[in-house]
DNA sequence: TGATTTAATTAGCCTTGCCTAACTTGATAA
DNA sequence: TTATCAAGTTAGGCAAGGCTAATTAAATCA
């Protein structure tokens, strides 16, 4: 299992890859608000289990496998952002800490059911 | 800030107390699934904090700012849990997995507004 | 090219929260 | 009332995930 934390690990290198296709060390401390040496481990971490291709001193480029589960997460937090906004009418800022928090928990049968309630809102 | 495992521990004891008047060693650790020795060392922390009253040997209470504490988490449950059963139609048992795991990371805004949603399900 | 600045890593440390094994206390039954 | 058993605690250990400070590598600028 993945933890909350590796899993934001790889959906802040998804995002960075997605906007300049490789990611550093710097902007991933900086996107997870942490030292450069925890990232630096972390990404040790992520390398060990297969999700991240890190040579030392270079740039982290996320596996098949750890794009896939990257992009997984990315979706979920896209959703959930959209369900706090348009369903529940919360503001962007706390949509947007609310999905961060919960796409790690929530399980794939109420993602679903979001889903759904998203595609039918005109009730 | 209370981690989510103390939130849980708190929620338990609350429960405990509910049914039986006071929250024993034996059945928090039976609640959360974990040792006797992990759940007696938490009772530690939880009175070190001022949430619980332990008397070694003996049995626990919470205290009154550990009450409100356990009651806001309890509240916060109940409400997820209707939410899972009543508008996203999740069976009753991962409504309760999934009510715990995010219990303890969202938004008092989104609650509210989950709370209004369920007060207007006939729409 | 050599000096300096920036990026990344490593070492060593800390906290949380869990575990098992060993020990202590309190309750119960002979 | 003493022996036994269940409940609770303590000791010692471990993994995850942070931190700062020191070091090393890479990049840039004079």
């Amino acid at each position: 299992m993945l933890s909350a934390s590796m899993e934001d690990y790889l959906e802040i290198i998804y995002n960075l890859t997605q906007i300049h296709g490789i990611a550093r060390i710097r902007d991933i401390a900086a996107g997870k608000q942490v030292s450069m040496a925890s990232a630096s481990e972390a990404m040790k971490r992520l390398s060990d289990r297969g999700l991240v291709n890190h040579d030392k001193y270079n740039y982290i480029t996320l596996t098949d496998h750890g794009n896939q589960k990257a992009k997984e997460v990315s979706d979920v937090h896209a959703l959930l952002s959209n369900f706090f906004t348009h369903i529940l009418h919360i503001s962007p800022e706390i949509a947007e800490k609310d999905a961060c928090a919960i796409e790690h928990h929530i399980s794939k049968e109420s993602i679903n059911a979001i889903k759904t309630l998203l595609h039918q809102q005109n009730c």
